[in-house]
DNA sequence: AGCACGCCGACT
DNA sequence: GTCGGCGTGCTC
């Protein structure tokens, strides 16, 4: 037996696996994430190291390979913690292991760049740029003598700690004070709540005296929770102080707050010495939601985001690692902070997509979260207005402890009025309009009264696209199987690869002249409403409004200050932005997400209505939501509007079991990807044989092409496996892992999925 | 990170 | 000629 372990993960260079043996009195004493003693270079000085990883293979010369020289005792770090959890990713998700440390270990700076950003600190007056360019192409060496000389003249007080050269702000004072040289000073923690009022500047004008954030003046708001809260909280809470270390699912309508009950428990359970971690779906991962919890938790909490750069929130880890903060917020990826002591993770909107990684290991963050929840002794909890069926149909066979909110918990805040438009009956009624008669009466009533609407369009298959009058081909792009969308610039653009070009005169299949754009997207539907609404101010938020850095934050914050009437846009604007003047919400086309070729689009299309009816009436103000739809007796829009969720539940899980998908049954979706079509069908034939020569071959399907097949000119096909038994499918995963290895040569790459 | 190896200037 | 600094590279 061999192990694959990492030296201490303090310096780049030696942050890799070394290879040792596992001598016979250490076997089974030794897993993945185990702090183990090994003799490490020429004078086998002993060394601390992680166990990443066990073998039979070695995969080094044997003759070098040294023993394990014993284990660490009684330390259950968080850093093994971590390192066992992207093992269990990588057997879980399938990747290799480095692609799971990676996820799992935050990055380390590497501190010769951080040295030479400081250097460059000094670059400002002329002779000194000068010197130091010379001294920089010379080395290090060269650059810290000049330095040391400068010291010595009295230039440059520095202190040198570790073999780093630092100059710390402290000790560039007096050098700015002599007006020798400029220097930007950079802070050692930046506070990444300023940071991200900086980038949403203006965003919280809604808010009452949210000014900076100074250090410590959060003043505990006394929080009264209504009945429904308190008994979750209370039931928990019982839980854990007995103990008990569950999962809750938190079934809470919208504006229920389910907020107060995560941050009540965080309360009790930080009270305990003991730190938490709250996922939140980066896309409402806003200033204002962060400002909820740092008003009752002041410096003890921090946050993550994707705009924060490797460095910053390598410092946030830090600070989670030392015991800076108790809390911290963030995406899926916070998950992965380091705490000592963790007692209690929260993931909110649990139903989100955005749970589970796009990239290898492709994890699930909630079933991620129980799994470390249960190495660290930790409580888990799930909230949603929509839970997943997966969810809920563990919280039904008592997995889960199930607490449900219906009450809205500010009470002047009615559940709006929802009504069902059928789409039908308007185009049979002379109505050629992509608003009904309904919704435009109901605009022109809000405009009058100087209320706010909001236009949820689902864009999933329904861009703008150019097509051909005589033979019907649609434009499409020539690296993809995707139509290409068509912009207000008249540019024609893929939005799968990026792929532009300019609108063709003729239909490039046929030659014929007659080629129109078809379909509506939100700038047109953007036209269609300013036409109608000549005076009303019109806020559109989309792919090409939000491109650029914080645009979509911009956008909310512009309407959340009253500076438009009417809000449009896709998916994005009904993700959990509270807009308390709102009181109309119009999905223009609900059905659309019903179209896509998913078991899952009913869930989706369910999930999104109800949280687009959610927006309207948030304030005092009585609210209307107008689902318009061809197909008004789908059962996930009759739900919807009658914000009826057990109703959905119990059908769509009729659907699911009928049909075998999960959660009713386990699958594994492998898709295989080539440049060359040859290849992959060879390969997937050969990967459905070896599937087929299992002593129990389970069911599936396939392969059969991707929905889109070709992306920026590579090929997908894709293998489901169904089973009830989870487990077969891990082995029939690792099985295909092992036959595609072979076909890595042939550029043929696999990904798996296991829900 | 630490340690060995190896390449150039100062020296018993 | 060697001694020793330091830059470079390796550590299972």
């Amino acid at each position: 037996m061999y192990a694959n372990i990492i030296i201490d993960i303090s310096h780049e260079s030696v942050d890799r696996v070394f290879q040792y043996r596992v001598p016979g009195e250490l076997a089974g004493k030794i897993r993945a994430g185990s702090q183990v003693y090994i003799p490490f270079g020429a004078g086998n000085k002993t060394r601390k190291g992680y166990v990443v990883e066990l073998t039979e293979t070695p995969e080094f010369d044997e003759a070098r390979i040294k023993d394990v020289a014993g284990i660490v005792k009684g330390s259950v770090t968080a850093q093994s913690q971590l390192i066992w959890l992207a093992w269990w990713m990588k057997e879980r998700y399938g990747s290799t292991m480095n692609q799971a440390l990676k996820t799992v270990l935050p990055v380390k700076q590497k501190v010769r760049q951080a040295v030479k950003k400081r250097i460059r600190c000094l670059l400002g007056q002329e002779e000194l740029a000068a010197a130091i360019r010379e001294a920089e192409k010379k080395g290090f060496k060269a650059r810290l003598r000049l330095l040391t000389a400068l010291r010595d003249q009295g230039a440059i007080p520095y202190e040198q700690a570790a073999g780093e050269l630092k100059l710390t702000a402290a000790s560039l004072a007096p050098l700015q004070e002599a007006g020798v040289i400029a220097v930007e000073v950079v802070e050692r923690y930046r506070n990444p709540l300023l940071e991200m009022r900086r980038l949403e500047a203006g965003n919280d004008s809604g808010e009452e005296g949210a000014g900076a954030p100074e250090r410590g003046n959060a003043a505990p708001l006394p929080v009264r929770l209504n009945g429904e809260q308190e008994r979750a909280v209370e039931g928990i809470w019982a839980d854990y102080a007995g103990g008990i270390r569950g999962t809750y699912l938190i079934h809470g309508v919208t504006g229920s707050g389910k907020t107060e009950v995560y941050m009540e428990l965080m309360a009790r359970v930080i009270g305990q010495g003991k730190q938490a971690i709250v996922l939140i779906p980066e896309i409402s991962l806003t200033w204002q939601t962060v400002m909820r919890f740092y008003r009752r938790f002041g410096d003890r909490v921090s946050v993550l985001n994707s705009r924060m750069s490797a460095g910053e929130r390598y410092d946030q880890y830090e600070r989670a690692r030392t015991g800076d903060i108790a809390i911290i917020v963030g995406p899926r990826s916070a998950l992965f902070a380091p705490f000592e002591r963790l007692g209690l993770i929260v993931i909110d909107e649990e139903h989100e997509n955005s749970y589970r990684s796009e990239l290898a290991p492709r994890y699930d963050a909630r079933e991620t979260a129980a799994e470390r929840a249960r190495m660290a002794g930790a409580s888990l909890i799930l909230g949603s207005a929509t839970p997943s069926l997966e969810s809920y149909a563990r919280a039904l066979a008592g997995e889960y402890g199930l607490f449900t909110l219906k009450e809205r918990a500010k009470k002047e805040a009615a559940l709006p009025a929802v009504e069902v438009v059928d789409l039908r009956m308007e185009l049979a009624q002379g109505n050629r309009s992509i608003f009904s008669r309904r919704l435009k009466e109901l605009m022109e009533d809000r405009l009058q009264k100087g209320e706010q609407t909001m236009l949820f369009i689902n864009r999933r298959g329904y861009a703008n696209f150019v097509s051909c009058r005589s033979c019907g081909e649609a434009v499409k792009c020539p690296h993809c199987d995707v139509t290409l969308t068509l912009h207000r610039n008249g540019r024609m653009i893929c939005h799968y690869c990026g792929y532009s070009t300019a609108q063709p005169k003729v239909c490039p299949s046929c030659g014929s002249p007659y080629i129109a754009p078809f379909g509506t997207g939100t700038q047109k539907i953007e036209e269609m409403a300013a036409a109608l609404f000549p005076k009303a101010r019109i806020l559109r938020m989309d792919l090409d409004t939000t491109s650029k850095k914080g645009g979509h934050q911009e956008i909310l914050s512009a309407f959340a200050r009253g500076e438009a009437d009417i809000l449009i846009g896709t998916q994005m604007i009904v993700k959990g932005h509270d807009f308390p003047r709102v009181t109309l919400v119009g999905a223009l086309a609900a059905d659309l997400s019903l179209y896509a070729s998913d078991y899952r689009c009913g869930e989706e299309t369910f999930a999104l209505l109800t949280q687009a009816a959610g927006r309207a009436g948030r304030g005092g103000l009585a609210g209307n939501v107008i689902i318009q739809t061809y197909q008004p007796d789908h059962y996930s829009i009759r739900a919807a509007a009658r914000q009826d969720y057990q109703a959905f539940y119990r059908q769509e899980m009729a659907y699911r079991r009928l049909l075998g998908y999960p959660p009713a049954m386990g699958l594994l979706t492998i898709q295989l990807s080539c440049a060359r079509p040859e290849a992959l069908e060879q390969a997937a034939q050969g990967l459905a044989d070896c599937i087929r020569e299992e002593e129990n071959p389970p069911a599936f399907i396939g392969p059969v092409n991707a929905p889109i097949y070709k992306i920026n000119d590579i090929y997908r096909k894709i293998l489901y496996i169904k089973h009830e038994n989870y487990d077969i499918l891990i082995q029939i995963r690792k099985r295909a892992e092992v036959f595609l290895r072979e076909k890595e040569k042939d550029r043929v790459l696999a990904q798996y999925e296991l829900r």
